[in-house]
Order: structure tokens, then C-alpha cells, then sequence
DNA sequence: AATCAGTGGCTTATCGATAAACAACGGCAA
DNA sequence: TTGCCGTTGTTTATCGATAAGCCACTGATT
């Protein structure tokens, strides 16, 4: 910066300010100074300027790690969460650090905030780790998480409104007629239970009653995959409708079902959560409860810059939406 | 971290030491610093070692920006290999930093390199942008792409051989009897034409004529992308075998065809390249070239962690393998 | 001619970690 | 006793950008 300055005729200062685009210099200084730091190719250096400033203008994004490691990362729907974040943060003038957990969440949360690396974190679904990020939020306020709203949250949620999204759900496939409405996808985390408890509030409105042996469990990145699968196959002249937790089990339990002969969705609706890109391009086209990333990545951004800035942040709960397309 | 050496009895020098496993530092000594450390929740500050040490641990990805912003960085290959680099680097202690070029890549590039917001850039398809990246290579050496080698390149490449890969992709579909091919996606870069000699070569070595009126331009993301899937479904009974230069392209295709009343693979079989992980999903499920992002993803971060200790890079061409499965 | 606002130069401290040069100390062996 | 080695302390400089305090100059207004 000096070489600028000394080339420039002015001060370190006055480089530094005019860079910075502050009002203490004249436009005619600022545009010189850009010219000759244009022409030499200079720019701050980042590094620099976030050590002085302590701040890095990026967040970091964490993504549970689950136990089999090559899933992890590679989720779907965390990769368009990852990809719709990056461009809420890009629209800011920040940068994303993508990252995953470790088994041991509780060090590598505290590490992070501790290493400051990054302004402040994003983290995908609070899955198990309540009390610890609980913990941390009470002295570091630059946390912001997607999932579902835990009550007295001493940090901000953002997330669909999923026992309603599970209502909608289920409330279509009662409408296209369905009576014997199966759950699939029990058992891994809060957002799915309370999409759980809108599908039983959608049978119990309608007064079907409520069939626990067509609940499973998840069918996928699980060990009892296969048999869950099979066990759903199997039972498929008593089911005429599947609310699906994910589309991306949606997606597998339909391909399960068609090579078992089941025609979608004439002999049995499929509606899955999510609506992943791929949803529409399934054949058939997957009926599926939309949430909208980019304005929850909008949220979850805003909230954490709000939260690093000491403003407030608040919860927000996204309106699901039900998209009807072939499936059911 | 002077408290922490006045809490241990040390100097800070001895900290920071202990800390870094240096040898001049006895286990004992090393052991209590950390207890204290690890007591006093102490981690090394980030961006003071950053700065001081002018390297960050980081690694930047650039995706290319498409002209329609929402498609841009959402696109399920940058995605998938995204997480796979990401993955990469976590095994090497690196970070990953997302960020996505702007439509004049030309600053984009040279703006990333000055600032040194990380340690090295792994750019996603060099695409139209090979000149730039070369005079940048001239210079830096933390640079490592993704795409279809260019002969005289002085940047390190990884990707599949895209040629080859077409090449077998189109043997098969001889093999299975087709001898009315088109090939779906031409004139979108480098690694797509390379693709498109293959399907030349196979055509030419089985002695079928090549019929350029069954070369289609790509489906997505172009304004004739409707037009050109409607002709090509105007065109389904002169046409027995179809080799789709990426998954999603095959994907929206297909759906077309069924629509059309098509029957995959009986009537008209599709190949497809990428291997992205719907494409196992689908159904039919999709027969497509395999390019190992996680083989590839290591390679890249291999090559630019070399460039950046000025150790020797090599590009590399992966051997893309044909995965058969439903549709052809 | 005096005052004042606007502009910008100059200097210095600061952020936290690290490295290098050098001194000091205890223990051990020749 | 002497000298050396291994270990640790001390001191100081450095990385690049920025903020703050203070001073100097210019041109305009009074």
C-alpha cells in the first residue's frame, strides 16, 4: 500500500481511506488513487485488512458429518441449502467457508467460534446438538441455524413449518381419496417428527384412524434401509397413499415401487418434502411440499449478520407449499 | 495467548511452540500448555496466524456464473463436486471457500489472486475462459481446473477423457443395435466437444454414416432449449438411440420422451454422462458415464496444493467408465 | 486580515502470532 | 572443573491495514 501511495503522491492514509471509500477524501484524490492501484494491480490484502478489522466478512457453513463419511457432504438438499446460502451471503458482499462436523460436535463448535475463522456460522439442522449450540449461544451471537424451531431457543431458527407442511401433505392425499395412507421416514430428527404430527393431524381431521404399522422408519443412509424398503413393497396392495419425509427417500421408495409393478399414482400416491431440483424431473413428476431456499437463505443470513451486529433476530417459520404435480 | 503462558509459567514463545508440536519443546512442557489451553478454551486466532503466516488453510472454488442467475451455482454437478472437493480438502486440514465468478471472469480472477483471501483457486470448467487463466498462471501457481485438458496449458487439469467417454458411450449403444444416434447438447464448451468426437469416432469405427441433422444443441439453460427438446421428440421414430452429453440434460429429455409415449429403452435408448447420484434414482434409471468426482476432487486438490509449495503438477485424465443400467 | 471549513499529510499504536537471535540455566559427561 | 546439550526465557521485528490524534495548507467568507 505505501508503493501506492508514494506512486500516488499522497499517504498511506489517504490510500487507505480512499479505498475504503471514505468521506474524509475528495473524489478527485479517490479516483486518482483507484487509477494507480488499478493500474498496478493492487488490492488490499485480505488477510491484512481482517486481522486489523476482526472480521472476515465470511461465515461458515457446518454440515453434520453422519457416521458412513462419503453420504455426508453430499446430500442433496444440503447441497442446494449450501448452494442457496452462498448466493444469499454473495448478494451481502460475504463469502461462504463450507465445512463439516465432526462426530464430536461439541469441540468442533466451540473450536470454530474460538478460531474465529469466520464471522459467524450457519449450521443445517441442529439434529442432536441442542444443549451444546444452546451453550455457545449464550456468549457468541453469530449463530444461525436452519431446522426446526426449538421452544426457548436462546438462538435463531429459520425453517419450513413442517407439521403444517405434513398437514397439506396428507390433506391431498386424503382429497384424491386415499384411506390407507402410510408415513415413511421416521426417526431422524425433529423437523421429521413434526412433519410426522401433521400427518396425524391431517388422518385424525378426517377421522381415518391412524395405523402405526404404516409408519417406518427412514429409508435411507441407515443400515435397515433395505428391509424398511422391502417391508413397504410388500405391504403395497394395503397402501394407497405414502406421505414420504424427504423427496430424496421419495424417490427411492418409488423406483422400489414401480419395479414391483405399482403404477404412480393410479394404484398408490407418492407426496415427498422438499422439493428438491431433481423432483420435477422425476417421471413421474414427484408431488412434493415446497421450501423455499432462497428466501430461508436470505433469512438465515440476514439473521446471523443481524446477530454478529447485535441487532435482533427472530425465528422465522417459512409458509410450505404444496406442489401438485404427477405423482399424486 | 500471553495468558495463557503466564497461566502455565512459560513464555509465550513457549506457547506458541508447544502449540505448533515444535521439537524444541519438551512433551512435558507441550502437554501442559495444551491442558491450559484446552482448560481456558484458548485457540489459536485464525486470522492473526493467517496474516502472519501469509497462508490461510483455505482453498477457493469459482463456479462460473451463468447470464440466468437463479440456475447458476445450483447446478447439480458444481454441486456434487463441490462436496467432493470439499471432502478433499478436510482430509488436508484445508478449508473450502465458495464463491462464484462474475460474468467478467477476467477481474473476477486476477481481483481473487491479489487479494489472497486463499491460499490457491480451484476453478470448475475453464470454459471460455482459458486465456485468462493462462496469463494468470504465468505468475501464480496456486491454480488447479477442472474441465478438458488444453494442450499447452500452464495450469494443471483434471477431468475425465471426455473423448473416450463418448467413445463408449456410443459403442454401447451400437452394441445393443442402435443405428440411428443423435447426439443432445452440443456447443456448450470444451469438454462437451470432446464428447461430441467421440460419438464421431464410434459412428465412423462401426462404419454408421454420420447424419449432423441428428446433432442437437444443448436443452438447458439456452433460450432454444423448448424448440430444440421439441424437435427432438418430433423426431422419435427416426431415431433409435440418443447419447445426452450430461445427466440433467438426459433427465429432461427422457421425461419429454415419456410424455411422448416413448418407451426407454425399448423404443429409443438414452446414455447419459456424469453419473450424478440421480441418475441411479431415476427410472428408467439412467445408463451414463461415470467420471469419479471424488478420484478427480482428490487429484485437483493434489495438484493445487503442489503448485502452491511449487512442488510439480501433472494434468490428469480420468478413465470415464459406462455404468449400464435401465435406460440403454 | 482573521477565521473557518475542508482536505489530507504524518506519525504512531494496534491487532495476535511467529521467528530469529541470543541469553540463561540445569544436568550430564569427559 | 569444564564444556556441551537440551530446554526455555527474553527481546525485538515483522506481516499489512487501519484508526486516531495532531498539524499544515488552501481557499473562501467575514
Amino acid at each position: 500500500m505505501s508503493d501506492i501511495a508514494r506512486l500516488a503522491g499522497v499517504s498511506k492514509s489517504t490510500v487507505s481511506r480512499a479505498l475504503a471509500d471514505s468521506p474524509l477524501v475528495s473524489d478527485k484524490t479517490k479516483k486518482l488513487v483507484r487509477e494507480i492501484a488499478g493500474q498496478h494491480n493492487y488490492r488490499v490484502n485480505a488477510s491484512a485488512r481482517n486481522f486489523r478489522l476482526k472480521e472476515s466478512l465470511t461465515a461458515a457453513m457446518l454440515i453434520p458429518a453422519a457416521e458412513g463419511v462419503d453420504w455426508t457432504i453430499s446430500d442433496p438438499f444440503f447441497l442446494e441449502m449450501t448452494a442457496a446460502v452462498a448466493e444469499a451471503l454473495d448478494e451481502r458482499g460475504h463469502s461462504l467457508l463450507v465445512s463439516k462436523t465432526s462426530p464430536q460436535p461439541s469441540d468442533f463448535l466451540e473450536n470454530f467460534v474460538a478460531q474465529r475463522k469466520a464471522d459467524g456460522l450457519i449450521l443445517l439442522g441442529q439434529g442432536t446438538q441442542h444443549e451444546v449450540i444452546q451453550r455457545i449461544a449464550t456468549t457468541y451471537r453469530g449463530i444461525s441455524v436452519w431446522g426446526e424451531a426449538v421452544p426457548g431457543a436462546k438462538y435463531p431458527t429459520v425453517g419450513s413449518d413442517n407439521a403444517l407442511g405434513g398437514r397439506r401433505a396428507v390433506d391431498h392425499l386424503l382429497a384424491r381419496g386415499c384411506r390407507r395412507i402410510a408415513f415413511v421416514g421416521h426417526g431422524t430428527g425433529p423437523e421429521i417428527d413434526a412433519r410426522l404430527d401433521g400427518y396425524r393431524a391431517a388422518l385424525g381431521a378426517a377421522g381415518v384412524a391412524i395405523d402405526e404399522s404404516l409408519i417406518f422408519g427412514a429409508i435411507i443412509g441407515t443400515e435397515e434401509s433395505k428391509s424398511t424398503i422391502e417391508r413397504v413393497v410388500s405391504l403395497r396392495r394395503q397402501i394407497d397413499g405414502i406421505f414420504v419425509a424427504t423427496d430424496m427417500q421419495a424417490v427411492a421408495l418409488m423406483t422400489a415401487l414401480m419395479q414391483a409393478g405399482v403404477s404412480i399414482p393410479d394404484d398408490c400416491a407418492v407426496v415427498g418434502y422438499d422439493d428438491l431440483s431433481f423432483a420435477e424431473q422425476y417421471h413421474p413428476a414427484l408431488t412434493t411440499v415446497h421450501q423455499s431456499l432462497t428466501l430461508g437463505a436470505r433469512v438465515l443470513v440476514d439473521n446471523l449478520l443481524a446477530g454478529i451486529e447485535g441487532r435482533d433476530t427472530a425465528s422465522v417459520r417459512l409458509d410450505p407449499q404444496l406442489i401438485i404435480r404427477e405423482s399424486a
